[in-house]
RNA sequence: GGGCUCGUAGCUCAGGUGGUUAGAGCGCACGCCUGAUAAGCGUGAGGUCGGACGUUCAACUCGUCCCGGGCCCA
C-alpha cells in the first residue's frame, strides 16, 4: 500500500517537511566505541596538538600525584584521574596551557615484599639474592605495573603526556631525591635520634606494620611494686613500705624503666595492706598507691585486703628503681609522668614505662624532655639486636627474651621475675592470653626495640630562625583549599606531628646517600662529595650506592676508614614529597613544563597524612614554602549502600568493569553527578541512573544534531532579528554560560553538570523545543522563526557540547565531529558569550509566561483524562488573567504556539467559577475549548482556516504556502 | 579510644548570615503523542530533613548527647 494514502484518505505530507536527520544514534555503544575514539587521538596526537595550541597561553600546572606501582587501578584511582582530567580539560577550554605530566610512585616496601614473596615461592632466600638483583627485580616490576596502569587510565579517557611521565625512580629522579636529602643536611634539619620500632629479634630486622600479624599469645603478668623516694605529702611516713605498683605484661622491659605514667583523668589514692592471705607477697602495714578504679581489683590478684588512707596527687611522687639496691645501674629515679594513653581497664592505673620498647613510653618520655635519648642513650641499649640483654645490663646480661629460633620464650622473663621475687618486690604474678604482635615471616612474637633513626626535626629553628613546623603551618595559611575545611585537618597533622622518621631498613628505594664522620658523629656535608653522589645516581641510577666503594664519592683525601656510610632507605614519603622538585621545579624531561609553583595538588582525604604533608614538608625544608598553590581532595569511594569496597565482603566495583560494561563516559559522568568533596558512593542502582541520564543528553544532542541538518551560515540570523523566544533562549545561555564557567573555575563539577542537565531537560527538551518542532518541521526555509531557531540551536550546540566535553570526552567529540568532521571538540575553548545576550529581565518576564502556561497545559491534562482531547493540538484555550499586567506579557507573542495548541486567546478579568485553576499561580485560570476546523494534514493543528486555500484543501495557510 | 568529616524523598543532588505548606532531576505509577520513537510531553504518589534533648517567638539550618557511615591515627 502507498504511504499517500491510508485508511481516512488523507495525503501523506512526510515528504514536504524538515524532519530531523542525523547520523548521530541514539544507541551510543560506549564500550565499542570509545577505544576507537582513542586510537584515533593517539594516532593524530590530539595532546600535542593541544600543546601546540595552547602555546603562550597563561599555564595552569596540575601535578600529578603519584599512585603506587603495584596491582590494578580501583575506583579511588579511578575517580582521581578522571577528577584530574576535567581539571586539565576544563581549564584548556578557559583558555589557560594546562598540560598533564602523570607520575608514579615506585619505591618501596609493598614492591620490595611482592619480589622476596617471589623469591621465596621458587625457594630462594632473601638473604641469598644480592641487593642489585633485588633493586633490578623490584624495578621491572614497578615498571611492569605503570604499563598496566596507564593503559587503565587512558582507558577512562584520561589525557596525559603518556609517552613521559614521571617516575620516582627514574636515575635524574633518584639523584633529585638524594639531593633533596642533602639540602635537609645543609640547612641542619638531619639528626639520628632513636625511635622504638616493632623489631623480630629471630630476623633481626624492624619491621613495618604491614609485616605484622596478630596471633593469641600466652604473656607472664606482674604486678611489680616501685619503692617511693619521695612524696610531697607524705614526709612522715616510713620510705620503705611506700610504693608505686605497676603491671604489665612483659617483665624483660623493667630493666628499661625508666618512668611510671599516671592519668590525669583518674583519681590515686594511697591504701594500707590491713590482710594477706598465705602466698601473699605483700605484708600487712604496707603502703601502695594505686588507682581507685583497679585498687579492689589489684588486691584481690595480690590475695590481699587493703583500705584507702588517703587521697594523693600522684604527680608528687619519685620512685626509684626496684632493682637500685642490686646495682649502681639502677641508681636513677623513676619519676611520675601525667599520660593521656593510660586507662583503666587493666593493671594498676599506673604504667610502666620502657622509652626503648614502646611507643607511648617513648613519646611521653619525649614530650617531658626532648632531648631525653641524648641524654639518657642507656635507655635505648638494653636490648641487643637477638634480643638479649646488653652487657651492660647488669644481673640480667646475655639473657634472652625468646628462643633463638623464635619458638619458645627465652629465659630473660624468668630472671626478672626471680630477681622482683629476691628484691622483694614482687606483688603478684598470673598469665595472660592475648592478641600480640608476630613476625609475618618468621611466627615469632616481637618486640619493641629503640633503634637509631634518621630524622628531620620538626622544631629547630633554621630558616630566619623559623621552625618547619612554622613554616609548615604558614605555609597551609597561604594556600587554598578545596574544600576549605581540608586546612583545618592537615593542619591539625602539622601541628602535632612529631618528627619525621625519614630512615628504613630496607633495600628498595633512594638511599639516605650521607656519610657520618666517625670522630665525631657529625653528618659530612661537603659539596664535593654530595656532587659525587648526585653524578653516579645520575648516570647509574641509586644503585651506585650500593654498588660502589665508598672512596668513589669520598673522593682523594677522605679515607673512607673514617666514614660510616649510611646504607638506610628514605622514607617513600620522602620520594612523593620530593616530586615537584624534579617533575615542576627543575624538570627532568624536556617533555614537562616548568615552573616554580603547581597550581593544584588533587588527591583523597587520605593524603592529608601523606602527600600533601610529605610534599609541603619538604617544600618548606628546602625552600620555605609549600610546592602548591592550592589543595583540592576528594572523598573515597564506597559501595552502594555507603560501606567501605572489601574483597571479602564482595561489594568491590572496578572502573575497569564499567568502562568496559557501560563506557567510561558512564563512569565519567558519575563522577561529575556526584558530590566528591564528600564520600561518593558507586553501584548498580547508581550506574544505571547515569546511564538514564547519558541517554537524556545524548538525546538531547540528538535531537540539536538532527535539526541542524544542512544548516548553512547563510540562514543565520542576528538576535536582534529574532523572536522573543529565541531571545528568551539567548538569555538563558548567557545565564548557564556563567554558572558552567564559575562552576568550572570552582572545579565543582557537579554544579557544572546539574546546570547543564536540568537546561538540557527543563529549557529544551520540555520547553523550547516542544515548542519550536512545529517551525522546526513545518515552516519553510525562509521563515524568520525556523532560521532563528536554527541559529540559534546552532549556538546552543556549540555550548552545551564544548560545556560536557570535559566530562563526556568521547560522546562530545562524537557530536563535534558530526558537525565539524575535520576537528575535535578538544581544541576548542568554551564559545564566548557575548554581553548583549544577557537579559535578566526577559527572563523574568518568561518565567512569569511559563507560570501562566503551566495553567494551560494544566487544564488540557484535565481534558485529556476526561477523555475529551489527546493531543493539545486539539484544544484552543482561553486563559484570563486578572492583573493586565499579566495580559501585557502576551502583547506580540502567540499563546497557541506557546502552548502547543492550535488557537489560544488571553483575556483580562475574572475567570468563570468552574475554570481550571492552580493554587500556586494566582491570578489565572483556564477554560477550555476544543479547537474548530479541521486538523491540517500537514502540520496537524486544528484550524478554521484549513480548506480556504482552493489547491491544497487539506492544509492551513502556513503550510499551503510552505508546500508552494 | 582520639582528630577530622558525613547522614535532606528509592537514587543523585539544591536548600547565603535560623522565618510562610522542604525543592529539582532521575526512577516509579498513571496518562498523552506516534513526524526526537528501545525517543518526546504531561500528571501523580513518595521525606517526622539519622535520633533525642536543648537555645529561640521561630531550626533542615545553632548547641549538647546518642546512633550509623568514612578517612587518618592510637
Amino acid at each position: 500500500m502507498s504511504k499517500d494514502s491510508d485508511q481516512t484518505g488523507a495525503k501523506d505530507y512526510r515528504a514536504t517537511l524538515f524532519l530531523p536527520q542525523t547520523d548521530f544514534p541514539m544507541k551510543a555503544g560506549l564500550p565499542q566505541a570509545e577505544p576507537k575514539w582513542l586510537a584515533k587521538w593517539e594516532a593524530e596526537d590530539l595532546y600535542g596538538r593541544i600543546r601546540a595550541a595552547a602555546k603562550g597561553r597563561p599555564q595552569f600546572i596540575l601535578h600529578d600525584g603519584p599512585p603506587y606501582a603495584n596491582g590494578e587501578i580501583h575506583s579511588g584511582t579511578g575517580l582521581n584521574k578522571i577528577l584530574k582530567d576535567f581539571v586539565i580539560r576544563s581549564q584548556t577550554m578557559m583558555g589557560k596551557d594546562a598540560p598533564y605530566v602523570p607520575g608514579w610512585d615506585c619505591h618501596g616496601l609493598p614492591i620490595e615484599w611482592k619480589i622476596e614473596e617471589k623469591y621465596r615461592a621458587s625457594g630462594k632466600s632473601k638473604d641469598s639474592v644480592p641487593i642489585d638483583q633485588l633493586r633490578k627485580d623490584c624495578r621491572e616490576f614497578a615498571l611492569k605495573w605503570i604499563d598496566v596502569q596507564r593503559g587503565q587510565f587512558k582507558r577512562m579517557g584520561v589525557m596525559a603526556e603518556w609517552a613521559h611521565p614521571y617516575t620516582t625512580m627514574n636515575f635524574a629522579a633518584e639523584a633529585t631525591i638524594a639531593g633533596e636529602l642533602h639540602k635537609f643536611v645543609d640547612v641542619g634539619l638531619l639528626y639520628r635520634g632513636f625511635r622504638p620500632v616493632m623489631w623480630s629479634p629471630v630476623e633481626k630486622t624492624a619491621l613495618a606494620e604491614a609485616e605484622i600479624e596478630y596471633h593469641e599469645k600466652t604473656s607472664p603478668t606482674i604486678y611489680v611494686k616501685f619503692p617511693v623516694v619521695r612524696a610531697g605529702l607524705l614526709k612522715d611516713r616510713p620510705e620503705k613500705s611506700l610504693s608505686v605498683v605497676i603491671w604489665t605484661t612483659t617483665p624483660w622491659t623493667i630493666p628499661g624503666n625508666r618512668a611510671i605514667c599516671y592519668s590525669p583523668k583518674m583519681t590515686y589514692s594511697l591504701f594500707e595492706v590491713v590482710d594477706a592471705s598465705e602466698g601473699a607477697l605483700a605484708s600487712k602495714g604496707e603502703l601502695l598507691f594505686l588507682s581507685d578504679a583497679l585498687a579492689d581489683q589489684t588486691a584481690s590478684h595480690a590475695k590481699i585486703e587493703i583500705k584507702c588512707v588517703a587521697e594523693v596527687d600522684p604527680s608528687t611522687i619519685h620512685c626509684a628503681h626496684p632493682f637500685r639496691e642490686l646495682d649502681p645501674y639502677y641508681g636513677f629515679d623513676v619519676p611520675l609522668l601525667a599520660g593521656e594513653h593510660v586507662t583503666d581497664d587493666t593493671g594498676t592505673g599506673f604504667v610502666h614505662t620502657a622509652p626503648g620498647h614502646g611507643e607511648d613510653d617513648f613519646e611521653i618520655v619525649l614530650k617531658n624532655d626532648p632531648n631525653y635519648p641524648a641524654k639518657h642513650p642507656d635507655a635505648f641499649r638494653v636490648i641487643t639486636a637477638d634480643g638479649a640483654f646488653a652487657p651492660e645490663v647488669p644481673v640480667f646480661a646475655g639473657k634472652y627474651i625468646l628462643s633463638r629460633d623464635g619458638k619458645k620464650e627465652g629465659d630473660a622473663n624468668g630472671a626478672v621475675i626471680k630477681q622482683l621475687i629476691e628484691s622483694g618486690k614482687l606483688l603478684a604474678k598470673g598469665s595472660l592470653r592475648h592478641q600480640y604482635p608476630h613476625s609475618w615471616r618468621s611466627k615469632a612474637p616481637v618486640i619493641f626495640r629503640a633503634t637509631p633513626q634518621w630524622f628531620a626535626a620538626m622544631d629547630k629553628p633554621f630558616r630566619a630562625g623559623k621552625t618547619l613546623r612554622q613554616l609548615a603551618m604558614e605555609g597551609l595559611a597561604a594556600t587554598r583549599f578545596y574544600p576549605a575545611a581540608g586546612a583545618n585537618r592537615i593542619g591539625s597533622m602539622v601541628e602535632g606531628r612529631p618528627d619525621w622518621v625519614l630512615s628504613r631498613q630496607r633495600a628498595w628505594g633512594v638511599p639516605l646517600a650521607i656519610f657520618v664522620v666517625k670522630a665525631t658523629g657529625e653528618i659530612l656535608n661537603d659539596k664535593a662529595v654530595n656532587a659525587r653522589i648526585l653524578e653516579a645516581f645520575k648516570a647509574e641510577g641509586a644503585d651506585a650506592w650500593f654498588n660502589s666503594p665508598a672512596s668513589r664519592f669520598l673522593g682523594e683525601g677522605k679515607n673512607p676508614d673514617d666514614y660510616e656510610q649510611v646504607k638506610d632507605i628514605l622514607d617513600v614519603w620522602f620520594d612523593s614529597g620530593s616530586t615537584h622538585v624534579f617533575t615542576v621545579e627543575q624538570p627532568v624531561d624536556s617533555h614537562w613544563p616548568q615552573a616554580d609553583q603547581a597550581d593544584l595538588y588533587l588527591e583523597g582525604s587520605d593524603q592529608h597524612r601523606g602527600w600533601f604533608q610529605s610534599s609541603l614538608l619538604e617544600g618548606c625544608a628546602t625552600k620555605g614554602h609549600p610546592p602548591y598553590k592550592a589543595v583540592l581532595t576528594h572523598g573515597f569511594v564506597l559501595d552502594e549502600k555507603g560501606y567501605k569496597m572489601s574483597k571479602s565482603i564482595g561489594n568491590v566495583v572496578l572502573p575497569q568493569t564499567i568502562a568496559d560494561q557501560n563506557g567510561a563516559d558512564i563512569l565519567r559522568l558519575w563522577a561529575a553527578s556526584s558530590d566528591f568533596t564528600e564520600d561518593l558512593r558507586i553501584g548498580g542502582e547508581i550506574i544505571k541512573a547515569n546511564v538514564d541520564a547519558y541517554r537524556r543528553l545524548r538525546n538531547t544532542i540528538r535531537f540539536m544534531l538532527a535539526n541542524l541538518a544542512g544548516f548553512e551560515e547563510s540562514e543565520r540570523i542576528a538576535v536582534s532579528e529574532m523572536p522573543e523566544l529565541e531571545r528568551y533562549i539567548v538569555a538563558k545561555l548567557a545565564e548557564i554560560d556563567a554558572l558552567v564557567k564559575k562552576g568550572y573555575a570552582d572545579y565543582d563539577f557537579n554544579r557544572v553538570f546539574n546546570t547543564v542537565f536540568s537546561f538540557c531537560t527543563n529549557e529544551l527538551s520540555a520547553f523550547y523545543f516542544d515548542i519550536r518542532k512545529d517551525a522546526l518541521y513545518c515552516d519553510k526555509a525562509t521563515s524568520v522563526r525556523r532560521r532563528a531557531s536554527r541559529t540559534v540551536t546552532d549556538e546552543i550546540f556549540r555550548r552545551v557540547v564544548t560545556w560536557l566535553a570535559p566530562i563526556l570526552c568521547f560522546t562530545m567529540e562524537e557530536a563535534w565531529t558530526l558537525r565539524y568532521p575535520n576537528e575535535s571538540v578538544h581544541l576548542q575553548l568554551f564559545a564566548e558569550t557575548p554581553a548583549e545576550w544577557a537579559d535578566p529581565a526577559l527572563i523574568e518576564k518568561w518565567n512569569r509566561i511559563r507560570s501562566l502556561r503551566r495553567v494551560i497545559t494544566g487544564a488540557l491534562e484535565l481534558q485529556r483524562k476526561n477523555k475529551v482531547i489527546g493531543a493539545s493540538l486539539e484544544a484552543d484555550p482561553v486563559l484570563y488573567v486578572e492583573d493586565a499586567a499579566d495580559a501585557a506579557l502576551f502583547a506580540g507573542l502567540d499563546l497557541a504556539e506557546i502552548s502547543i495548541t492550535s488557537g489560544a486567546e488571553v483575556a483580562t478579568g475574572q475567570a468563570p467559577a468552574d475554570a481550571f485553576r492552580l493554587p500556586d499561580v494566582p491570578g489565572a485560570a483556564t477554560v477550555f475549548r476544543a479547537a474548530q476546523g479541521d486538523k491540517c494534514a500537514r502540520c496537524w493543528r486544528v484550524l478554521p482556516e484549513v480548506g480556504e486555500v482552493p489547491e491544497h484543501p487539506d492544509l492551513c495557510h502556513r503550510c499551503a504556502d510552505a508546500v508552494g
